[in-house]
DNA sequence: CGTGTGCAAGTTTTT
DNA sequence: CTTGCACACG
């Protein structure tokens, strides 16, 4: 059986076949006579998962090779194993908003108010942490790090709080596993043995708690067949490690390495566009991609005048491509690169009556009342879990104010006992009003009857809350608008528990479903026929394909994000980004950016993405008339580009033509900033950790100790995260000003404050030096707003209140 | 205690 | 523009 035994690397460029190769192999093996249950796929998406499944199920049928995300494999064996790890199996999955919830309230508790650290910034640190496969227990703050020692009581704070509520986060399903895999050497070889034959896909996304799962499960029977392209990884930020496939040779040195560099997808025009812009990536390894489909259109990048005009030119083509029969709405996808741009394309869809459908799974199960619904459940099916029970005890309201419930929280500590035991015995708790504690009571009691019905069908069980709970008819009683809304999305959810009973002919679980529910993906959407236009972000389209893309809002501070342009690092990802996104396109690929863009409520000047100058020229049908279709020659080409060189983006506001001939001789101005000072220095790149370092062979059983301690090393390594804050005192800071300025009428005349210009340097008492990027208003409602060299990042002041001085020029 | 109003703040990408 | 949050009122 030596040809399907032993590591494979798959390296599989965008429209490869990638999922088809992996799909033959399994086949493959189960005709060499591999038992099913020996093989296990994972994937990230349960959208890929149910892919593969079901062109397995063509190719095998009746295999029972189990192909599941990650996250899902995690869960199942967590249910098994919980005990091992400290959970019980009925363990509730929080999601990103529960589990925040839950951290605000560590917080608070833990008496940290208002560090200048956000929740979210705290959030992110965790699981950061968490997919770097640090604990709890063993994390050590480096001493002077204010993050870190922060980090140092709360991690474990949050942590023993998710414990005590039977509850663990998304990160924690995969860190758990990694945990038991290596603190039961004995699990984790029963594992071993079960999954002989593991195939990962995207593995250039893996994270380091995935890949030392992946690696746990392969030490005895290193048949691990992993696929993935580097130039996909987009997934950095949440700890994706590329480091994982680049390194892959290393891990498994006797690795069999297959290239799939032919393209079935894309037209050559599209294929070029993408590697030409790939190939400004430094850290990247050299792959020539290649197509034989037949030359056709060529890229079209248009220059709209704004965003609307961008939108709606956009539906326009679109609905004359459909109107002429040429195209159906299920052709068109719409990649984005964040969530909020959405609105303006779903405004002009529905002008232009085009059907659309916004890939944004979790969206549905992150409405208020689809929350409340569910955590009825959650509490039914694991009493201790806290979110869940603060969720529905006053839902709809009982007259269970916070004060009681603060009562209630401070008892169940004390007591260390969950909220429901406490509120079992409510009475003891002197502190809560006798009206309260009677509501309390009478919840319980609902609950314990609520409880009786846990082994029906789960729509039963939800329609026994709906009824019991009167949540129902309390939205039939209203005659609001919202209400009727959140109705029709409550019967939704029962059509949902409807669906899951019968897929799993009434054996289906309240923990099944819930879990289910809290797995959900964006492209979980995308159940196939609906003929509709697919709008998403750049990322929820890895591994989809349209014949027709559009990607819009090429702009600066969108692709690459203004988040993402700290380092170089960054960029690159950014870059890869975009590569995904071009070679979702078969068929047409079309490109656009907006001079002038609405976002946020407010109008402002952009600059065309960076990227889009390193596209081939000679590719690009180029329109830069604000919409009207025209071949645009070089020169004009060149001259946008040295222009939007030198533009800053700039708030937009009609203003007077003496208004407009200042700012522009400003404009053209070189920026005293160069001169000025030295650029921020970007902090250096932590030294790269050797998380996949020499490898010794893996045939011994023993290898899992030093697997386990080189992963640890690594971790601390990359752990020791840089950034140092980014906004210190910079909002009470802000806030005082802010106060001063109501206080003080008008001081500096309106002459002083124009002496500002956009590309200025300017000194700041307290933050430093910084440069001015944008200005708005007039008179004494002008504000600027600067970039600091200084970490205080920017900030924006209103000048005629602003100690901001121009720095002198020598 | 619940609701309404107002203001402030903050906004990348997601399993 | 949205959402979240604080406060004040009924």
């Amino acid at each position: 059986m030596q040809v399907v035994d032993g590591p494979l690397l798959i390296l599989a460029g965008p429209g490869s076949g990638k999922t088809r190769t992996v799909t033959h192999r399994i086949a493959y093996l189960l005709e060499q006579g591999i038992p099913g249950r020996q093989i296990l796929a994972l994937t990230f998406t349960n959208h890929a998962a149910d892919e593969m499944a079901s062109r397995l199920e063509t190719l095998s049928p009746g295999a029972t090779v189990w192909t599941s995300t990650f996250h899902k494999f995690c869960a199942r064996l967590l249910r098994k194993y919980a005990p091992q790890v400290g959970l019980e199996a009925n363990y509730t999955i929080y999601d990103a908003d529960d589990s925040q919830r839950m951290l605000k309230r560590v917080l608070q508790e833990e008496g940290i108010r208002n560090s200048h650290f956000t929740p979210q910034r705290i959030a992110n640190w965790i699981s950061r942490a968490k997919n770097n496969l640090i604990r709890y227990e063993q994390f050590q703050p480096r001493p002077g790090d204010p993050l870190e020692s922060l980090m140092a009581e709360i991690y474990p704070a949050y942590q023993r709080r998710l414990y005590l509520a039977n509850a663990c986060d998304f990160d924690d399903l995969l860190l758990h596993v990694a945990n038991l895999l290596r603190d039961a050497p004995e699990i984790r070889q029963e594992l071993d043995r079960r999954y002989r034959y593991i195939l990962v896909d995207e593995y250039q996304d893996t994270n380091l708690t995935q890949y030392g799962i992946v690696r746990a499960l392969s030490l005895e029977f290193p048949n691990l067949c992993v696929t993935g392209d580097p130039d996909q990884s987009i997934y950095g930020w949440r700890g994706a490690n590329i480091k994982n496939i680049l390194e892959f040779e290393k891990d498994y040195p006797s690795t069999k390495v297959v290239r799939l560099e032919e393209n079935y997808r894309s037209t050559p025009a599209i294929l070029r566009a993408a590697s030409c812009l790939i190939e400004h990536n430094q850290q990247r390894k050299a792959k020539a991609l290649f197509t034989k489909n037949p030359e056709a259109d060529p890229v079209r990048l248009t220059v709209y005048a704004d965003s609307h005009i961008e939108a709606d030119s956009i539906a326009l083509r679109m609905e004359e491509a459909i109107a002429s029969g040429k195209r159906r709405p299920k052709d068109f996808a719409i990649l984005y690169r964040t969530n909020a741009l959405s609105v303006g394309w779903e405004a002009a869809l529905r002008a232009h009556r085009i059907p659309y459908r916004l890939l944004q799974g979790i969206e549905f199960y992150q409405r208020k009342e689809i929350k409340d619904v569910l955590s009825y459940l959650q509490l039914l099916n694991n009493p201790q879990d806290e979110n869940a029970f603060l969720r529905c005890v006053n839902t709809p309201s009982r007259g269970i104010g916070q004060r009681s419930l603060d009562h209630l929280l401070t008892a169940a500590k004390s007591h260390g006992s969950s909220l429901l035991e406490a509120a079992r015995s409510v009475e003891n708790i002197s502190k809560i009003a006798k009206r309260s504690a009677k509501a309390i009571q009478k919840f319980v009691k609902l609950y314990d009857e609520l409880s009786q019905t846990i082994a029906e069908p789960v729509e039963a069980i939800l329609g026994h809350v709906l009824t019991e709970t009167e949540f129902l008819q309390h939205l039939r009683d209203s005659d609001s608008e919202e209400d009727q809304e959140r109705l029709s999305n409550v019967e939704e959810l029962l059509s949902v528990t409807r669906a899951f009973d019968e897929d799993h002919g009434g054996a289906g679980t309240l923990e099944d479903f819930l879990e289910q529910s809290s797995l959900v993906a964006a492209q979980d959407d995308l159940d196939g026929e609906e003929d509709r236009v697919t709008l998403m972000t750049f990322h929820a389209s890895k591994g989809l394909e349209f014949p027709v893309v559009c990607l819009v809002a090429l702009e600066e501070g969108f692709l690459p994000h203004e988040n993402s342009k700290q380092h170089p690092d960054q960029i690159e990802e950014e870059r890869r980004l975009f590569f995904v996104g071009i070679t979702r396109a078969k068929e047409e690929l079309w490109l656009s950016q907006a001079r002038i863009r609405l976002y946020r409520g407010r109008r402002a000047m952009t600059v065309p993405s960076s990227f889009l100058f390193e596209l081939p020229r000679e590719e690009l049908a180029l329109d830069t008339s604000g919409g009207r279709l025209v071949e645009l020659d070089e020169s004009s080409w060149e001259s946008d580009r040295d222009e939007y060189a030198q533009v800053e983006p700039e708030e937009w506001k009609p203003r007077s033509p003496a208004d407009l001939k200042k700012l522009e001789e400003k404009l053209w101005n070189k920026p005293s900033w160069q001169e000025e000072e030295e650029e921020d220095p970007l902090p250096e790149s932590p030294p790269e950790s050797e998380a996949t370092a020499e490898e010794k062979p893996d045939d011994a059983a023993d290898a899992s100790a030093s697997l386990w301690a080189k992963l640890s090393t690594a971790a601390d390594l990359s752990g020791g995260d840089d950034e140092p804050n980014a906004s210190t005192s910079a909002s009470r800071e802000d806030r005082r000003t802010r106060a001063r300025r109501k206080q003080e009428t008008s001081r500096k005349v309106s002459q002083e404050v124009e002496q500002f210009a956009t590309g200025m340097a300017v000194r700041h008492p307290h933050y430093g030096l910084g440069k001015i990027i944008a200005l708005s208003g007039t008179g004494i409602n002008r504000k600027a707003t600067v970039r600091f060299v200084s970490q205080a990042g920017e900030k924006s002041f209103v000048l005629a209140h602003s100690p901001l001085v121009p720095t002198k020029k020598k």
